[in-house]
DNA sequence: ACGCCCGCCTGTAAGC
DNA sequence: TGCTTACAGGCGGGCG
């Protein structure tokens, strides 16, 4: 569920809520979340003392600089960073909490531990961790041309709604945004990547942009399931906007088509197979 | 290279 | 009411 636009909301309020303040201390009380460190007590110890100086993200990661390392953060489908009082009740599920010297708790709490967080060297994070290496084109933050983007859409021959979720492709983006885009720019999911014309290219990039940024300025998209808040625990708002996802039955928004479900790699993918060509 | 399925997890909801 | 099943989806891995 976290996908880019929810990411760049939690990493902005990072920002604003953790960066300058020191770790005092570091509890884990969920391994699988930290399953990357074979000893456990390192990482506490990396941390500890430690001062956060800014709060990057590439994709869906969460890149938290403390000092010469990264702390990684990746929500994976339900993680959550949650800013919270010592005194708070605890969530089920959290499985790391960072005290600060200056008061206040950041909680990393992920009910199903698809997510994980650890520490890497500034200087070895490429070598390292590849999945993070080796991710494509933030649309936020790298800014190609349209140009650029057909060249590399032409150069594959694969579905478009492959490309779009393939973070080596594009990153961030995930089942809701790429279903979002892709109606927006009035394609089908199955369109073969090298097949769009010029103006498809240009259609297909605007609405990338313009759907995260629009999804950023709502802060994200909340789901009924709620698994998805900010760091203070507040919903999205762009849920509001969605034009197809999970909007089986109802009328499309631009031609009054029925929008349909199709069950497509094992996942829901919705359109309206009108106006997307 | 690409398509497609599985396993990892838990919570929720629908179906019998 | 109570059990079973499906589904949600990020991502790596494996297979055809």
């Amino acid at each position: 569920m976290p996908e880019l636009p929810e990411v760049e909301t939690i990493r902005h309020d990072l920002e604003r809520e953790v960066a300058g303040k020191r770790i005092k201390t570091v509890t884990i009380t969920g391994s699988r979340s930290v399953r990357r460190h074979a000893d456990v007590a390192a990482l506490t110890t990396r941390l500890e003392g430690a001062k956060i100086d800014a709060v990057r993200r590439k994709g869906k990661y969460l890149l938290i600089s403390a000092g010469d390392d990264w702390l990684v953060v990746h929500l994976g489908m339900s993680g959550q960073l949650r800013k919270c009082a010592p005194k708070e009740p605890v969530a089920p599920h959290t499985h790391v909490t960072m005290a600060f010297t200056q008061g206040g708790q950041l909680r990393y709490v992920d009910p199903r531990t698809f997510g994980e967080i650890f520490v890497v060297a500034k200087d070895e994070l490429d070598s390292k961790v590849s999945e993070i290496a080796d991710l494509g084109f933030d649309p936020i933050e790298d800014v190609i041309s349209w140009n650029t983007f057909g060249g590399m859409l032409m150069a594959r021959k694969a579905k478009l709604k492959s490309l779009l979720m393939d973070q080596k492709f594009i990153a961030g983006l995930g089942n809701i945004y790429s279903d979002e885009i892709l109606w927006a720019a009035g394609l089908r999911y199955d369109r073969s990547s090298d097949s769009l014309t010029t103006q498809e290219v240009r259609r297909l990039y605007r609405a990338l942009v313009e759907t995260l940024h629009e999804a950023i300025k709502q802060r994200g998209s909340t789901l009924s399931d709620a698994q998805y808040v900010d760091l203070y625990g507040k919903p999205g708002g762009f849920q509001a906007e969605h034009k197809v996802y999970a909007r089986e039955g109802q009328a499309c928004p631009r031609c009054r088509a029925t929008i349909v479900r199709h069950k497509w790699s094992g996942r829901s993918t919705w359109l309206c197979e009108a106006c997307q060509v």
